[in-house]
RNA sequence: GCCCGGGUGGUGGAACUGGUAGACACGCAGGACUUAAAAUCCUGUAGCCUCAACAGCUGUACGGGUUCGAUUCCCGUCCCGGGUACCA
């Protein structure tokens, strides 16, 4: 009987969810072992080819190490709060609950389809009050707790609340706003205070200050305001002055909101990387986005005022070449130090660059504009009076908002320069100023003063600490890293357990008090004053009085600790089990795409360290080991209109003008020809055009690109399961190619991969009938078993999935072709498989009259003594250059060996009269001969 | 611009620490079986030279280098993909 993937594949779908057969439990008798997908977030569209590829290799590797012994954890959820459901909802005024559950079950068919290993009693819901309890739980944590730099880790308000009763803030360092204190204008000077001050001060004031220490807090802070969408974005959810979800203008704008304090881990996130097995690419791209660079904050003096302006560097070498200080437009000092004669220029500058947006400031890089403030600073050293400037080529969001300019080594400092005639004063020997600046961090100090002659390395230790000495400034670490915009002017998300008292301050929910239930309301539009959607929800009041916080957490809210939930995620005392996170512990391999890589895997890697710090985890980073497997991209295919209205066949289109018309992939075959009569079908504008065709077909054109329901790329996992089995779909998405690269989506291969199914099949069968032997293997079938046990074993360690197929093809068809039935070689074989194509393995398994599982048997081990044969042949060349075999018995010494090679009369008969220098041997792979 | 990653047949891709480059598969060509089709099986398939075989030569983007030996290591150039964008 031919393979009838059909039925076996229901029929062992339906054996495992009936018997639970991936249900896993804590078994301290067994060495455990995480394995996670990041979870998807369930849109209308569906499941496509691409977002298989990663379950299928987390699958393959969760099946492996059950075989091999491991207690697997192997969950998997939803993500399940997010804009599309919300916009989805606004559009067509359905309740995002019910289209996100919609939405879920299709997700959960097609999934179960595929053969997943997933335990869902585990399943987690990010929308579920019940999960949710604890995000806004975690959430409270940040909001009590503050940042001890001292210490290195976040701990409890309450503690702040008693050093402050007992010393004041005197010896407290803690992560917080630079210029905390401004919005504190009852504490004097620099912020500081001692206990009697503290304890002089009203509930509110108190309150105030606090709230200045907490790692959530409300900030004023400049926000990317999406209009289109009515909501703040994060910085990675906006794309080229974009909105990444749908592509909406995005602003800059200042607004009171919630955020969190990520910046206080800055450091710790940038050398926890160095702990983790993740991708270079991944860890490259986080330590850009933390982006620390180390120089030094100094102060220049204004000419006639007592004012400074403060400026921050990374070459505190180059300070003699300093010949103008930048503010950016927005400096508060700007005004302040302009002339009377500058001011109107300079507010006009200001106002100006205020009004362009963001994207019109990054299209035009490259002009350069700027105004003189008419003010002059002093040069510490040299006491020179140097102009100050203000330009939008200085950012207000970074550093200290101002620049000491040194045109001669920073390339845009030049530009400013020779704009506008300023001094030009090369401080670093080597490099031509006539053209460009001389950037590079090397070479000897000249024009300098006490610096003159020092190498740049030593140069910058010596300007520090010149620096410190005349107390002009101090060494500093700066990072681009910003605090992390945390709410949403949104309903589809998860409310903040907050309320505000009489004096608009910030209080949280009792714990017993959750989950702060998000309220129903009648649209999920913002109100007509602008509010977010959740202040239409009226009689939603703390007490029956007190209002809540009207916008909800943000996306990644949920995902950033999700991990934990599946270790106990039905707890309703606590986020989950300490017991139960003692046995789990970290991820041992997290797999999900690239395109988080500073977005949910950085928030992820911040909550796992806060909730270390406060003792709820014993380990500090999430995942030991990331993989991110690459996309399917689609293949979008065209037609083309030309200008009489008529669509020609791509091969005609030589040089006329053409629209580009998208069409559905369904409507084209493998050979890029178009179903006319389908497409006149799928669209009624289609139905009375006219086709040009050549040879009587007509031809599309095709574009690579992501897959996406509104390019009409999608093919969808479901018609590729019906059509040639789960198993094989699941082989071929591996063999494909390594697991990290994307690449389109092409079935033509995956008739090899059915076939080598068929092939495999057919092994047990003569003349379609179970034919398995009972007889031993022979040495040469021993060896090909061992040898593809140890490749397999080797191949899935290392996550190399398509190898893994080529030697399952290689084997099998050399037992084919030695006709070779018995039980002894292919019950290991078939359990070597079961993680690729499970139901197929279980299929043989139970037919050997096995019992039990296939899931629950042994993987094989690889007995190296099958592998050697009696005989080798070793390819013998000279100088390199092969030239001739020869057959060596296979475990005698290498200097048998050699004498062997040299003694033979063909190796003779080449050497001649030549000198031989050396002899190289590679055991079991080449013997060359050095003349 | 800067930072990462990558360039191997007609195609997807093998070659794990330098050791017979092109495994495996698709495609293509030819053949067997068949009334025919599907399915299956066999043979060939980097290029050049050659009727063909044997052999030979050239070949892993390009130019150099190290080495007995380089797809692999080093230097330079070009191209492609991703990230980032005035971050001082």
């Amino acid at each position: 009987m031919e393979y009838q993937f059909r039925e076996i594949e229901k029929k062992w779908r339906e054996y495992w969810s009936l018997n639970h057969t991936y249900k896993v439990s804590e078994n301290p008798l067994k060495p455990k072992y995480y394995v996670l997908d990041m979870f998807p977030y369930p849109s209308g569209a569906g499941l496509h080819v691409g977002h298989p590829l990663g379950y299928i290799a987390s699958d393959i590797i969760a099946r492996y190490k059950r075989l091999k012994g491991f207690n697997v954890l192997h969950p998997m959820g939803y993500d399940a709060f997010g804009l599309p459901a919300e916009q989805y909802a606004i559009q067509t005024g359905r309740h995002p609950a019910d289209t996100t559950k919609e939405n879920i079950a299709r997700y959960r068919e097609q999934l179960d389809k595929l053969g997943f290993s997933f335990d869902w009693d585990r399943q987690v819901l990010t929308c579920d009050p019940a999960y949710y309890k604890w995000t806004q739980w975690i959430f409270l944590l940040f909001f009590n707790s503050w940042y001890d730099k001292k210490a290195d880790k976040a701990r409890p308000i309450a503690d702040l609340k008693s050093i402050f009763e007992s010393e004041g803030n005197l010896n407290v360092l803690a992560a917080q706003a630079a210029d905390w204190f401004e919005a504190t204008p009852f504490v004097s000077g620099q912020g500081k205070f001692d206990a009697e001050f503290w304890k002089s001060l009203t509930d509110k004031q108190q309150e105030q200050i606090l709230s200045e220490y907490r790692l959530a807090f409300l900030g004023e802070a400049m926000v990317n305001w999406c209009p289109a969408l009515g909501t703040v974005l994060a910085n990675e959810e906006v794309k080229d002055g974009l909105s990444e979800r749908g592509g909406f203008p995005v602003e800059r704008k200042k607004m009171k909101q919630w955020s969190l304090r990520i910046t206080a881990y800055a450091d710790r996130l940038l050398t926890g990387l160095d702990s983790i097995d993740w991708s270079e690419s991944i860890k490259e791209l986080q330590r850009n986005w933390i982006g620390k660079s180390s120089g030094a904050q100094l102060k220049f003096k204004i000419e006639g005022l007592d004012r400074e302006i403060e400026v921050f560097t990374t070459r505190p070498d180059t300070i003699f070449g300093v010949s103008f200080l930048v503010l950016a437009p927005e400096h508060e000092l700007a005004k302040v130090i302009a002339t009377e004669s500058q001011v109107p220029a300079v507010v006009e500058y200001a106002m100006k660059s205020a009004l362009r947006s963001e994207r019109e400031r990054m299209a035009d890089v490259k002009r350069v504009s700027g105004v003189f403030t008419g003010a002059f600073a002093v040069h510490p050293f040299s006491g020179k009076n140097i102009p100050v400037w203000i330009a939008d080529y200085v950012l207000a969001g970074y550093g200290t908002g101002a620049v000491m300019a040194v045109p001669a080594h920073d390339s845009r400092d030049f530009a400013f320069a020779t704009e506008f005639h300023l001094p030009i004063i090369p401080v670093v020997e080597g490099g031509d100023l006539n053209k460009e600046a001389y950037e590079v961090k090397s070479g000897k100090i000249i024009n300098s003063g006490f610096l003159d002659g020092l190498e740049v390395a030593e140069a910058i230790e010596k300007a520090i600490s010149a620096i410190e000495t005349a107390g002009l400034g101090f060494r500093k670490t700066q990072y681009r890293l910003r605090d992390a915009a945390f709410g949403r002017q949104r309903y589809w998300g998860e409310p903040f357990p907050v309320w505000y008292d009489e004096n608009e301050i910030p209080r949280s929910i009792e714990f017993n008090d959750l989950p702060l239930v998000l309220p129903e309301i009648d649209s999920f539009l913002p109100t007509e004053t602008g509010d977010p959607p959740l202040a239409r929800a009226i009689d939603w009041k703390f007490k029956d009085y007190y209002a809540y916080e009207f916008t909800t957490m943000p996306g990644w809210a949920g995902s950033s600790w999700y991990y934990l939930r599946y270790m106990d995620p039905r707890n309703n005392e606590a986020f989950a089990d300490p017991e139960k996170i003692n046995y789990w512990k970290q991820i041992d391999l997290y797999m999900g795409g690239a395109e988080h890589a500073t977005g949910h895997l950085l928030y992820f890697r911040f909550w796992t360290k806060f909730l270390f710090d406060l003792g709820y985890l014993p380990f500090d980073e999430p995942a030991k080991k990331l993989i991110n497997q690459g996309m399917i991209q689609g293949v979008s295919n065209f037609i083309y209109r030309n200008i009489e209205g008529k669509y020609i066949s791509a091969g005609l289109i030589k040089n006329q003008t053409v629209t580009p018309v998208r069409v559905d992939v369904s409507l084209v075959n493998t050979n890029l020809e178009l179903d006319i009569d389908g497409l006149k079908k799928w669209r009624v504008d289609f139905e009375s055009a006219e086709f040009i065709t050549e040879e009587g077909r007509f031809l599309v054109g095709t574009e690579i690109e992501k897959m996406s329901k509104s390019k009409w790329n999608v093919v969808n996992p479901d018609e590729m399961v019906d059509k040639y089995g789960a198993d094989c779909l699941r082989m071929y998405e591996m063999f494909l190619g390594p697991i990290e690269l994307s690449k389109p989506w092409n079935t033509s291969g995956i008739s090899g991969v059915a076939g080598f199914m068929r092939k495999f099949w057919r092994l047990f069968h003569e003349n379609h009938v179970w034919a398995l032997s009972s007889e031993l293997a022979d040495p040469k079938e021993k060896k090909i078993l061992h040898r593809t046990i140890r490749k397999i074993t080797d191949d899935i360690e290392r996550f190399s999935f398509n190898t893994c197929i080529s030697t399952f093809m290689i084997s099998v068809n050399e037992l084919t072709d030695m006709k070779c039935r018995k039980r002894d070689v292919l019950e290991p074989l078939v359990i070597l498989i079961a993680p690729f194509a499970p139901h197929f393995a279980e299929e043989l398994w139970n037919k050997m009259d096995n019992f039990g599982s296939v899931h629950d048997a042994q993987f094989p081990i690889c007995d190296e003594k099958f592998l050697s044969e009696s005989v080798f042949e070793y390819p013998i060349s000279f100088n390199g250059k092969t030239r001739l075999k020869l057959e060596i018995p296979l475990g005698i010494k290498q200097e048998e060996i050699e004498s062997r090679v040299l003694q033979s009369p063909d190796v003779q008969k080449i050497l001649g009269d030549a000198k031989l220098k050396k002899v190289i041997i590679v055991p079991g792979k080449i013997v060359n001969l050095v003349l």
